[in-house]
RNA sequence: GCGGGCGUCGUAUAAUGGUCAUUACCCUGGCUUCCCAAGCCAGAGACGUGGGUUCGACUCCCAUCGCCCGCUCCA
C-alpha cells in the first residue's frame, strides 16, 4: 500500500514537471476539484478522445456487422449545449431532491426526502394495563408524520414487528409514537431500522444534494432564470433524439456519441483528477428493439473492456465488474463496470448500462413529444411505433486518461542509471517522434532541422539539440515519445539516420527516404 | 461534510524571532561531446494566502485556501 501510494505521488510529480497536469488556478492556491492539463497533458487527452470519437463513430463501417455484433448498426455524433432547459434534469431525476434534504439507505440503496419519512418507536400495551415504548429499535417508513395511518407505516416492517410481538407475550395491541428529529440525531439513527434493510442503523445524516452546479441566465437572478450545468452528456444526446432520427437517415439499432464537459458539486473531490468537479465524458446513447437490448448490452460491455485493452492497458489491471442487482438504479436491468486498478485503488472507468426505455419515456412524458419510432420493418403482428431500449457506454475521458498515465509509468535501468520511461501506446503518445543531431556541429542540426520539418507536418514532431544525447533520449521517455530519430556522421554519407525505440532502446538505421513510411507503420493508424 | 496530519524554488530538501534563506536534481543560455540524465562556465527559480503578536515573523498565534489519510459520498 506504501508502495502504492508512492506511485500515485511519482506519477502527481512527473505530471506536473513534465507538464501533463496541473493544479488549476494555481497561483491563486488552487481550487479544490479542478485541474488544468499542460502542454503534454492536453496532447495526451485529446489523443485518448480522438481515438474514441474515431473508433466508435468516424471509423465506425455501418455496413458491415462487427465481431460480436448482434447486426451491422450506425453510429453518428453530436455536441449538445452545456445549459439545457431546467425542465430537463426534473425528467432526468436529476433536479429531484436538489432543494430538499435527503436520506439515503447505504443497504437498499433507496433514497428518501428526509420529511417524508417517518422514524416511530413501538408502544406496546402489556398485560396488566400499562404501556412500554421500546427504544432500543426505532421504525423508519415512507410517509408524512401525523397524517400517514399507522398500518401504512407499519406495513414495511411487518416481519420484525411479528418477531417483536412474539417475544412480548400478552403485548398484542400496539401503537406507534413518532419521533422527531430522529434522522438528525445520530444514535437515534443508529437504532433506526431502514425499510426493507435487515439491521439497523443504515441511513444517512439528511444532506441536500447540490450536486448540479447552479447558474442564471439573463441578467435576473430570480428563480425563474435558474439553471444548471449539466451533470452528465446523456441527456443532450436523448433530447436529439428525435432530431437525429429525422435528419441522419439511420434506422434501428443506432448509437449517437458524445464528447464533452460535465459538471457535478461533488461533496469531496479526491484522487488527484480521478473524482473531479468539472471533467469530460465519452458517451453512446445506443438505440434498439426492447428484444435485442440484451444482446447489444453484452456487445457494447465487451467491446468497450477491449478498447482499453487494445490502447494498451494491462489487462491484469482492468476487471469488468458486472453489478448485483440490489447495485443496479432503478431503471437499468443491467449494468457493468470497467475498473481500473489505479494506485489508491481499484475503481470505474466507464459503466456500460442497460437503460431500458426510461429516458426517453421520462422525456416523453415530460415534454408532451411523441418520441416513439417508427420501425417500417416490422412484421404484421409486431408494434409499428414503440420507444427503443437504451444501452449507454459511459465513459470518464480525465479518468482514462489517468488511467493510461498510471498505467504507462515505468521505472528501469539502462546502462546501469534508473530511467523512467512512460510506456505510453503510440496513438495515445503526446509526440510521437522526435529528432536529434547527435551533436552540434558538421552540418548535423540542419540535416536534422530538415527531416525534422518534412516530418513535422505528418506527425507529432518535436526538435532538440540541447544537451547530452541520453538525456534528450531521457526527456523523450518521460513524455512518453515512442520513437527518436538521431542524426549522425553516418546520415551525412550514406543518408541513413538511427531510429531508437523508446521501451527496448534498440536502434535500427533507416534510409531518410523511407523514414516517414517506417515511422508511420511503427505507429499503425 | 466530519476527524486527523501537512504546506520552503518545478521536484526532493536544510536552517533560522534579526545580513543576499541551504543543497541536489530539473530548467535556461554557452562551451565541450559521434549514442543513452558525463564534464565545465553562467543564469533563473521558494517560505500557499490574509490577519495578529513583535522594534523585527518563513519561524509564534488565528483564520482561510490547498494537499494527504480515514469516515462519508459517488445518477
Amino acid at each position: 500500500m506504501q508502495a502504492a501510494m508512492d506511485s500515485m505521488e511519482k506519477i502527481v510529480s512527473l505530471s506536473k514537471r513534465r507538464g501533463f497536469v496541473f493544479p488549476s488556478s494555481e497561483i491563486y492556491g488552487g481550487l479544490n476539484g479542478f485541474w488544468d492539463y499542460g502542454p503534454l497533458g492536453v496532447a495526451l487527452k485529446r489523443n485518448v478522445k480522438q481515438a474514441w470519437w474515431d473508433d466508435m463513430i468516424a471509423h465506425h463501417d455501418e455496413t458491415a456487422a462487427e465481431t460480436g455484433a448482434p447486426s451491422p448498426f450506425d453510429m453518428v455524433g453530436i455536441d449538445s449545449a452545456l445549459l439545457l432547459n431546467p425542465k430537463v434534469w426534473e425528467a432526468s431525476g436529476h433536479l429531484s431532491g436538489f432543494s430538499d434534504p435527503m436520506v439515503d439507505c447505504r443497504e437498499t440503496r433507496a433514497r428518501y426526502r428526509a420529511d417524508q419519512l417517518v422514524v416511530f418507536a413501538l408502544v406496546l400495551e402489556t398485560e396488566n394495563g400499562g404501556r412500554e415504548t421500546i427504544t432500543d429499535v426505532l421504525f423508519a417508513s415512507p410517509g408524512e408524520a401525523g397524517k400517514s395511518p399507522q398500518d401504512e407505516l407499519l406495513a414495511p416492517h411487518r416481519k420484525q414487528l411479528r418477531r417483536i410481538l412474539k417475544s412480548r407475550p400478552g403485548g398484542d395491541a400496539l401503537s406507534i409514537e413518532a419521533i422527531a428529529g430522529a434522522l438528525e440525531d445520530e444514535s437515534a439513527r443508529a437504532r433506526t431500522l431502514a425499510p426493507g434493510a435487515t439491521e439497523p442503523g443504515t441511513l444517512t445524516a439528511p444532506r441536500a444534494f447540490n450536486l448540479m452546479f447552479k447558474t442564471y441566465i439573463g441578467a435576473l437572478e430570480d428563480s425563474s432564470s435558474a439553471a444548471y450545468l449539466r451533470p452528465e452528456t446523456a441527456q443532450g444526446i436523448f433530447l436529439n433524439f428525435k432530431n437525429v432520427l429525422d435528419t441522419a437517415r439511420v434506422r434501428l439499432p443506432f448509437g449517437i456519441g458524445q464528447v464533452g464537459k460535465a459538471f457535478r458539486n461533488e461533496i469531496n473531490p479526491r484522487n488527484f483528477t480521478f473524482r473531479s468537479r468539472e471533467f469530460e465524458q465519452m458517451e453512446v446513447e445506443f438505440f434498439c428493439r426492447a428484444a435485442d437490448a440484451e444482446a447489444w448490452y453484452v456487445y457494447w460491455r465487451d467491446r468497450r473492456y477491449r478498447w482499453y485493452v487494445d490502447l494498451g492497458l494491462r489487462p491484469e489491471n482492468l476487471a469488468l465488474r458486472e453489478h448485483e442487482d440490489s447495485e443496479l438504479a432503478h431503471y437499468a436491468a443491467a449494468c457493468a463496470d470497467v475498473e481500473y486498478r489505479f494506485p489508491f485503488g481499484q475503481s470505474e472507468l466507464e459503466g456500460i448500462a442497460n437503460r431500458t426505455d426510461f429516458d426517453l419515456r421520462q422525456h416523453m412524458q415530460a415534454s408532451g413529444k411523441d418520441l416513439r419510432y417508427f420501425d417500417d420493418q416490422a412484421g404484421p403482428d409486431e408494434e409499428r411505433r414503440y420507444l427503443p431500449h437504451v444501452i449507454e457506454p459511459s465513459a470518464g475521458a480525465d479518468r482514462a486518461t489517468l488511467a493510461f498515465l498510471c498505467d504507462a509509468y515505468t521505472e528501469d535501468e539502462v546502462g546501469g542509471e534508473r530511467r523512467t520511461v512512460m510506456k505510453l501506446h503510440p496513438r495515445l503518445a503526446p509526440v510521437k517522434v522526435a529528432v536529434f543531431p547527435l551533436v552540434r556541429k558538421e552540418g548535423m542540426p540542419e540535416r536534422a532541422l530538415g527531416i525534422y520539418r518534412e516530418l513535422r507536418g505528418k506527425l507529432d514532431a518535436a526538435y532538440d539539440e540541447k544537451g547530452a544525447i541520453g538525456r534528450r533520449y531521457r526527456r523523450q521517455d518521460e513524455a512518453g515519445t515512442p520513437y527518436c530519430v538521431t542524426i549522425d556522421g553516418r546520415t551525412l554519407g550514406d543518408d541513413t539516420v538511427t531510429v531508437r525505440e523508446r521501451d527496448s532502446c534498440e536502434q535500427r538505421r533507416v534510409g531518410s527516404g523511407q523514414l516517414a513510411d517506417y515511422l508511420a507503420q511503427c505507429i499503425g493508424g
